[in-house]
RNA sequence: GACUUGGUAGCUCAGCUGGAUAGAGCAUCAGCCUUCUAAGCUGAGGGUCAUUGGUUCGAAUCCAAUCCAGGUCACCA
């Protein structure tokens, strides 16, 4: 039980004996103590001051008295400041939460509950390579994944390759219009990039000819859909659908070309999926499910053929699911797909990962899956986040402002590189290691930084400036972790020794943060916000490093003290290591 | 226009289920390596919490209005 519970449960039993009415754990806050001031922890009196009809001073006396003596192994003091009871924890209790997980690398995580879950995340489209807004994704899906495996979910990582449609014939077409028969490998160029210059080309083509259309006097929006390029590009999509033989040769090896170069970053940044489902067997899943929805009258069939959903009477408009030629739009298969989950996994919780971009878009999914009676409807959460923005605005491709997964990736990499020579101090590293460090340093910087950020805030990266080696980083929270295993591997803990010592400041700071991992993974998962780690274990760090700069742990003032020392290093190093895994990230044993 | 999200230090962000003098990091300035890894530690300066009203003993936090910025409202995904 965390200790704002204990302090909880106690400050309601007080109350209930001293004043003779039922509280609970909700008519007052308890808080860190201010550091400020003198204790550890705070009950806030304001609240309280109508129902006991007392003042703040006479409150705080009756209940810290009461609190302390009937709670001798929790609180050895109390004092009172202007409405505020700060609570002073003893030593013991820190020592004996000090006692039982200091060697325990599970610390803070749950038994598991028996509950299912998916987190559906990265789904990248086969038509252009990862750019930094899909970093932030990927990121996200792996370690909200590992949080609630941490909280006891059986959690399955799922990725829906949008492999087929209108977009991926638009590159299917600029390449047939200007390749030339060239390839990847005849251009040596990764097979993402490479697919990724046809669908630029086919944007650029598309402008010249709307260009050219409204020229003879048409409007824009006329001429957008009128163009040779677009016209021919939506007859392949219908071409695709029929099954054309040259039409799905030409798509499976243009997408191979694109897996390839997906599974050389994936494999880069360290994403991976329990299953991966693709869009083109979906789809049709999806058809027929319209189909039903038809017979069910939640759909209704327009004059011209395509197939709708009203959903005015819930605030929002009426939304095509199945397009006059038949052919199935991005929400058909959604529906389909929704439906397969919860058969093939019989999940509790659906959870995608998707940016807010689609707010609206996933707002309509739930509702139509709602409306359809798809068994896990009610289990889909869209976990909505920010855009990655740069200094001067939205990433636009077509101004070539996109910053590209793959360089940054490298970039970090080799910057850790940089950062690792010019410190010099893993000089007899073997080149393997080195290589290892260098990406641990430089995935650990951009996992953080991406993760740092509550998810549903749009954030901004500056390419001009590289990401930080210093303060609120990976590499920080990676260095203490260092120093701290470089002082475990020189000094042996005796675990035969119960310790029982007062404690200096420093020390109780690291053992005051330490114990709130487990509630703070709790609420991560409760948030399904990995930034909570990432503070977290900010914070756990820099209190530790004040306490390393402080006190020393080799040549401590007696035994115990250092055994004390060495305990406390230890439990941090084990969190460490655990929260950074939460966000997908290592820790290396030096650097 | 409708709906929606946000506006906190020069910059990037915490804090938002109301509580003590609004916090970090970066950047700036001043200190600290003959002692466990200085990717570190200590300190200083830096704020009209967009604006205006309201609720309250108490508001960055809740409510309303206004201003500013982003997103969505496609037979794109």
């Amino acid at each position: 039980m965390s200790i704002v519970k204990s302090l909880q449960e106690a400050v309601v039993k007080s109350l209930n004996s001293l004043y003779n009415t039922t509280f609970t754990e909700k008519d007052f806050q308890i808080n860190l103590t201010k550091p400020e001031f003198e204790g550890d922890y705070t009950v806030v009196l304001f609240s309280l001051l109508k129902t006991t009809g007392k003042s703040p001073d006479a409150l705080g006396q009756e209940l810290g008295n009461d609190l302390v003596n009937n709670n001798p192994t929790l609180f050895t003091a109390f004092n009172i400041i202007k409405g505020f009871l700060n609570l002073t924890i003893t030593d013991n209790f820190w020592l004996q939460l000090l006692h039982k997980n200091y060697n325990d690398i599970c610390y803070g995580t749950q038994p598991l509950n028996g509950k299912k879950v998916m987190v559906e995340y990265s789904s990248p489209n086969t038509n252009k390579p990862l750019h930094l807004g899909h970093l932030r994704n990927n990121f996200l899906g792996f370690s909200v994944a590992q949080i609630l495996k941490a909280c006891g979910y059986e959690v399955f990582k799922s990725c829906i390759v949008n492999d087929r449609g209108i977009h991926i014939c638009k590159s299917m077409i600029a390449w047939q219009l200007f390749a030339k028969g060239a390839t990847p490998q005849s251009t040596n160029t990764k097979g993402d990039h490479f697919v990724g210059e046809y669908y630029v080309k086919f944007n650029d083509e598309q402008k010249r000819q709307i260009a050219e259309l409204v020229a003879t006097g048409k409007t824009e929006k006329e001429a957008e859909k009128q163009t040779q390029i677009m016209l021919a590009t939506q007859q392949m999509l219908q071409d695709w659908e029929a099954g054309k033989p040259e039409v799905m040769q030409l798509w499976k090896e243009m997408n191979s070309w694109v897996y390839a170069g997906f599974d050389v970053t994936y494999k880069n940044i360290g994403s991976d999926f329990d299953k991966t489902y693709y869009e083109s067997n979906t789809y049709l899943l999806g058809k027929e499910i319209v189909q039903l929805g038809l017979n069910k009258n939640v759909f209704y069939k327009k004059d011209d053929g395509s197939v709708w959903i009203d959903l005015t009477a819930d605030g929002l408009d009426e939304k095509l699911v199945l397009r006059k030629d038949g052919t199935s739009v991005y929400i058909t298969q959604d529906i389909g797909l929704a439906q397969q989950k919860y058969d093939e996994y019989k999940i509790d919780e659906s959870i995608y990962v998707i940016g807010d971009e689609q707010n609206y878009h996933m707002k309509v999914l739930k509702l139509i899956a709602q409306k359809l009676g798809v068994s896990s409807a009610n289990a889909i959460y869209h976990l909505s986040y920010g855009m990655v923005e740069l200094p001067s605005g939205k990433m636009k491709s077509r101004e070539g402002t996109v910053v590209d997964a793959d360089d940054l990736v490298e970039e970090m990499i080799s910057t850790s590189k940089r950062h690792t020579e010019e410190l010099g101090k893993v000089k007899d590293f073997t080149a393997d290691e080195l290589v290892h460090l260098y990406k641990t340093i430089g995935l650990g910087a951009m996992k953080f930084y991406l993760l740092r950020v509550d998810p549903k805030k749009k954030m901004v990266f500056n390419p001009e400036e590289s990401i930080d080696f210093h303060g609120f980083t990976g590499p920080f929270v990676q260095y203490t972790y260092a120093r701290i295993k470089s002082i475990l591997r020189k000094e042996t803990i005796d675990i035969s020794k119960l310790i029982s010592t007062s404690l200096l400041k420093n020390e109780k700071e690291v053992l005051v943060a330490v114990e709130q991992f487990p509630a703070v993974i709790l609420e991560a998962a409760k948030e399904l916000d990995p930034s909570k780690i990432a503070i977290y274990i900010f914070n756990l760090a820099k209190t530790f490093n004040s306490f390393y700069a402080e006190l020393s742990i080799a040549k401590a003032e007696n035994e115990e003290k250092k055994q004390l020392r060495l305990q406390i290093a230890m439990i941090t190093s084990n969190i460490l290591k655990s929260g950074m895994q939460l966000l997908g990230a290592e820790v290396p044993e030096r650097m």
